[in-house]
DNA sequence: TGAAATGTTGGGGCG
DNA sequence: ACGCCCCAACATTTC
């Protein structure tokens, strides 16, 4: 068995995410060193990297971890009728997904577009297999093909933003089993609450791992399945399953994507065609850098540009506020979380871009308006989230540090914060910003009609 | 996996 | 003691 990666260049990960890959891809070849195998590197275009290698080892089949988003799914029926035209066996399995995007339909035969139908129809299918502990040999080909240094790939940056984010996260099987482990022993028991406020790790942080195959969704829905029998804690069948349904929802996001790959760029709900978005350049760059004057929103993209995550709760916020409150177009939001995220995942992304701007399948109304002040108060209520991503705020107290604007001016003074000098003040006024935006919404439906 | 606007109820102050 | 008003507190509707 030749173990083999290819760095196609039709995959073009964001910064944070290829550094992702260059550390896994390390942390990968040295478990295979570790089973007396070896970690196969190649760059170039898959089908004839594939010929080349099958060609250097007379090897008589081609097996790989099948991927559903567009861009791989061009690249796997690329090399499938290139090999079995030279004779080579091909086969395909799904080790990312908990079921078959081909097979998993409603009545109709159609694809689900309603969550909750689609969970209750993956609880009413037979379980996921469990995964099977390897324990075997690993047979090496008498000669291994040439490999290219892992350096070479690209992969490896040696910007400074690397070395922050390398602080912050351990790619790699190793670390993905760690942090699971350290999920369901500490903190799965409190997942409902503790999911929604970002100041603690209350969430898996487990989508990097995910994204990139370290864990797949069938280990971390057994082990969870395994910890909810055996911990007696009060609840846990509960948030257990709160935290099962979270996989689902990531399952979900797949097989909408296998379904409408056409959805990364347009909105599934066609009279959002017709919205009539405000691009401005300079709103998009103040939300990106975290300078648009609402601190749950700053300290969330401040917390993506540190570490490349941002808290789920947080995600939904920001995106919100770009999409409705900035009346970006949410395709540049989404780009920019690609760009950004060490777990940029084009189906979870695309997804939930859709449904923070109203126009998925399955999405929150377009006129449910997050007000970043009041989620602030409510997720984040001592501001201690915002303080440590936002140290210019850290002296202001609790009860204006959602809305420093609204502190008396001794107050600022003491706090050293001096509002559009050392923080910005609100970009725009949310009230107003919310009208505008259901005004627009308005505008759209009435299109429709004509 | 909202929030704001609007409606309803009930207790207490007060003439 | 009674009725009126005010306004929390909660419920419902609307966006």
């Amino acid at each position: 068995m030749i173990p083999l990666f290819i760095a196609d260049p039709k995959v073009r990960p964001g910064g944070p995410s290829a550094w992702w890959l260059g550390r896994s891809l390390a942390s990968l070849q040295e478990s295979f060193l570790r089973k007396k195998s070896r970690l196969i590197l190649r760059r170039g275009n898959a089908p004839d990297v594939l010929a080349a290698v099958v060609r250097e080892t007379g090897a008589a089949a081609v097996l790989w971890d099948e991927s559903f988003d567009p861009v791989q799914r061009k690249i796997d029926e690329a090399v499938h009728a290139k090999l079995t035209r030279a004779g080579i066996f091909c086969g395909a399995f799904n080790d990312s997904l908990l079921y078959d995007p081909r097979t998993v339909r409603n009545k109709q035969g159609t694809p689900f577009k309603v969550f909750t139908p689609f969970w209750n129809h993956c609880l009413s299918l037979e379980e996921p297999a469990a995964p099977v502990k390897f324990n075997g040999k690993l047979i090496a080909p008498s000669v291994w093909p040439r490999s290219e240094k892992l350096e070479s790939l690209g992969f490896v940056s040696r910007a400074q933003w690397t070395e922050k984010i390398g602080r912050c996260w351990d790619p790699g099987e190793k670390g993905a089993k760690a942090v699971l482990q350290k999920f369901l022993r500490n903190r799965v028991a409190d997942y409902s609450e503790g999911r929604d406020h970002p100041a603690k790790e209350g969430t898996s942080r487990l989508s990097p791992y995910l994204h990139f195959g370290e864990i797949s969704a069938r280990q971390v829905w057994h082990e969870t399945r395994q910890h909810m029998i055996a911990d007696r804690r009060p609840g846990i069948h509960r948030t257990g399953e709160a935290f099962l349904r979270q996989i689902v929802w990531r399952e979900f996001a797949h097989h909408m994507l296998f379904h409408f790959p056409e959805s990364v760029i347009r909105p599934l709900r066609k009279d959002f065609l017709k919205f009539q978005w405000r691009k401005d350049a300079r709103l998009l760059r103040a939300w990106q850098k975290g300078e648009t004057g609402y601190p749950i929103v700053d300290a969330g993209m401040r917390q993506l540009w540190a570490t490349g995550w941002m808290h789920n709760r947080v995600r939904m916020i920001a995106a919100s506020f770009l999409v409705k409150d900035l009346l970006q177009p949410w395709q540049e939001g989404a780009a920019w979380f690609m760009e950004t995220l060490v777990d940029a995942d084009l189906a979870n992304n695309t997804f939930g871009w859709q449904w923070v701007a109203g126009c998925g399948a399955d999405a929150a109304p377009y006129f449910r308006i997050f007000n970043p002040v009041l989620q602030g108060n409510k997720f984040d209520s001592e501001g201690d989230y915002v303080r440590r991503w936002i140290p210019e705020l850290s002296r202001v107290p609790a009860r204006f540090i959602h809305q420093p604007w609204e502190a008396p001016s001794e107050v600022l003074a003491s706090a050293g914060v001096q509002l559009d000098k050392n923080y910005p003040a609100p970009i725009v006024d949310h009230a107003a910003g919310r009208k505008r935006a259901l005004l627009a919404y308005h505008r759209m439906s009435e299109q429709r009609q004509k």
